[in-house]
DNA sequence: TTATTTCCTTGACTTTTATTAAGAAGGTAC
DNA sequence: GTACCTTCTTAATAAAAGTCAAGGAAATAA
């Protein structure tokens, strides 16, 4: 059942087995069905976690119906809410279980004794908490300073670089990209066929190809 | 000389005299002259700092020239290069010391065993981070979401909303504003003499007043 | 004081982005 | 297959943001 196990994470690596096991008696384990919100926007949300098994999207929504999805989180993924950290912060982003996703949850409450108790463990916390920041300084600077092209050429390479010259499915649909990019679908549509047009990459209403990663990092570096 | 006391930041104020003395000892004090810059963008630099004196801006910068200040750093606050949590990591910011500024700043090399050996002292840490990411997140919802009006709108409530009502110099030029919410001295300039048509503020070249509070927390709240 | 520099202001114009609306293609359920 | 639903596509239009250019006021230096 177990389809990923504590100490294949960085963060737990270092323990023993007797550590390992008093942590996991210490969690909560949680499945979440598809479509589930995990917690939302501007909840108190004291928990820090690792996803055992699916995938949650942790996103921002606005009041208008615009969102932006600041980061995905796979098996084998640790994250948190603020509150863990800091009793009374509202959580920046929801969560939700976009497959049906187990959660092993530990409560801010049972897990500061301990990393307390281990300086080590601290420490290596506050690296992943180092590359979360570094995550988000990279949307921030897009979003400032990059147009939309340059964002959705970005999203293209980092999403399908490795497949680049394969015709692939569009999984991804364009309110999904819009919503990475922090925009919206026509304006993505609008730019893919401009792509299209210079040749960067082919597409039609199922599948699509990239044919020219040259050209997408042009665009992709504009304003880097 | 001292004008800020390791022991009055809350990072630090849970040790005892001998082990804020060989804190003090781990560190190198420095000073900077104004506009003097402490690290640039993309630099390894592995630091973790104290703000003893002066102000520090932490501050994006694209290539186009346009920028993007972060946060500001104050008289007692802590403040770190990634490279401090993970080697290699550049720097997601410039430092830029726009006072006269001093510093106290430990390398990772001497302060990581010190955090290892002292769990709360790391878990304080990571509260201070947290608190961090809230900031930047915070930016990020306006970036995406706000548009230049609003987040002008903020900017003003969160500078001068204490002096509500008080004839004030100007002293944050155009490109400070605008730096600081992401947008051009020009786009700032229009939207200042928009919100003085609409009565939220008296303006003229030198000097400014808030004269209707409610007005701009409308228009900041705008995608909120 | 005069010269010089920095900063503010404004209008005209361009570019980018978003909105609205309509229709078409593909997939799904019955 | 037909009806229905979702998603994609495109055009027209509007709104927002940015750029360029010019001129003027204030501050600073000589």
């Amino acid at each position: 059942m177990t389809r990923f196990s504590l100490s294949e994470n960085q963060l737990f690596e270092k323990f023993s087995q007797v550590e390992l096991d008093h942590l996991i008696d210490c969690s909560i384990e949680k499945t979440y069905p598809e479509d589930q919100w995990i917690t939302h926007y501007g909840s108190d949300w004291q928990y820090l976690f690792l996803v055992e098994q699916g995938h949650v999207t942790a996103i921002k929504e606005s009041p208008e119906g615009r969102s932006l999805v600041v980061t995905t989180l796979e098996e084998g993924d640790v994250f948190w809410g603020v509150g863990f950290f800091k009793e009374g912060m509202g959580m920046p982003v929801a969560l939700i279980a976009d497959q049906e996703t187990r959660l092993r949850l530990w409560s801010r409450e049972k897990l500061q004794p301990i990393l307390i108790d281990n300086g080590q463990f601290a420490w290596d916390l506050t690296q992943l908490m180092a590359e979360r920041m570094m995550q988000a300084s990279r949307i921030l600077e897009e979003l400032a300073f990059q147009p939309v092209a340059g964002r959705l050429a970005h999203l293209l390479l980092a999403q399908f670089k490795d497949q680049s010259g394969d015709t692939m499915a569009r999984d991804l649909t364009l309110d999904d990209m819009a919503a990475r990019i922090g925009s919206t679908r026509e304006m993505v549509c609008r730019h893919l066929y401009q792509f299209s047009d210079k040749g960067a990459i082919q597409i039609n209403r199922t599948e699509f190809k990239i044919t020219d990663l040259n050209y997408l990092e042009n665009i992709a570096d504009k304003g880097k």
